[in-house]
DNA sequence: AATGCGGGGTT
DNA sequence: AACCCAGCATT
């Protein structure tokens, strides 16, 4: 849950996961729709399904116990070398310097790197200097000390230099240019989409649409969908073809509900949301898994993705 | 070595 | 709007 994700935004989520599974058996049991409903809105999917996998490895192959030894955990899906390294420090006191964005930062001031922490091609040197550093005696304790240096006092913007415990070892602080560093590398400018979105309802019931389980988003729910190339037609008429060219579905629209912006990682989409009414028509699957038909006080079951949670009480 | 993968807080 | 976060898997 820790990887890419605040601890402050983790520990709910954490606590009602221990509370649904509260051990490993359980979690390798687990139905894959119901540890998704726990993850959701947490992000990153493909970490509960790794997670969910690497507790059956362990649970079949392992005799239910987590390897203590750093080479067999790190096989596990889902664990990287940091992973890896900050579980067999913490929880098993063995030697591994931890590196995450947190300590990368604080290295390139230490050290006044001129690499850029986000540049794959030196990774392995922050790994270097952060085993350098590493307490051998309690390296556990050391490595979160550095994670969490990094996050309270060795900020991104306007580090608190002046109560910093190790500002006497900094180069960058004893140079007074820590603002300079870390060095990263420009990102690339992400691409807009425009998107319709398609509430469809027949009687009492809304169809929403299962995403293939692997790729962005993997087995969360969402209402029907489509990408807009021009906003040349009536957005009403270009909701029902894409219904029409998508599901096979004969729709009208009977309302306009409200549009919303969501930003995702590599991209971001303004969506357009239209409240329509099923007419005709067996629907089709080509890019999705899955589809129901659901009472609108059922959606809360399912594992649904966060751009379609914006308007959802509009729902 | 490069890219895809969320969502939210901070500046 | 840009940046960042207790990174990993795939290609």
């Amino acid at each position: 849950m820790l990887q890419q994700t605040q601890v402050k935004k983790v520990v709910d989520y954490y606590r009602r996961f221990l509370q649904k599974f509260p051990t490993l058996e359980k979690l390798a049991e687990s139905n894959l729709q119901e540890l998704l409903k726990m993850w959701e809105g947490l992000g990153y999917y493909a970490r509960a399904r790794n997670l969910r996998k690497a507790a059956k490895i362990v649970v079949s192959d392992m005799n239910g116990e987590v390897p203590t030894d750093y080479k067999t955990f790190r096989k596990l899906p889902g664990v990287g070398d940091y992973t890896a390294a900050a579980v067999q420090s913490i929880a098993f006191g063995h030697v591994h310097a931890a590196v995450d964005g947190n300590v990368k930062r604080v290295i390139a001031r230490m050290f006044m790197l001129d690499s850029p922490v986000n540049d794959i091609k030196f990774q392995s040197l922050f790994q270097e200097k952060a085993s350098f550093l590493l307490d051998r005696d309690q390296p556990g304790t050391f490595n979160q000390a550095m994670m969490e240096l990094g996050a309270m006092i060795c900020r991104p913007k306007a580090p608190l230099c002046t109560i910093c415990p190790v500002n006497l070892f900094c180069t960058a602080f004893q140079s007074a240019c820590q603002d300079q560093f870390p060095l990263s590398l420009k990102r690339q400018p992400i691409p807009s989409y425009y998107l319709v979105v398609a509430v469809i309802r027949r009687d009492e019931e809304i169809l929403i649409l299962q995403r293939p389980t692997d790729g962005l988003l993997g087995g969360l729910w969402e209402f029907p969908c489509g990408e807009i190339d021009k906003v040349e037609e009536l957005p009403e008429d270009v909701c029902c073809r894409i219904i029409q060219d998508s599901f096979n579905l004969q729709i009208e629209v009977t309302g306009f509900l409200t549009q919303i912006k969501h930003a995702y990682t590599h991209f971001k989409t303004t969506m357009d949301i239209f409240e329509c009414r099923y007419l005709s028509g067996e629907i089709v699957l080509e890019q999705m898994q899955d589809y129901r038909w659901v009472k609108s006080d059922q959606i809360d079951q399912y594992p649904l993705i966060g751009a379609n949670h914006k308007f959802l009480s509009l729902v």
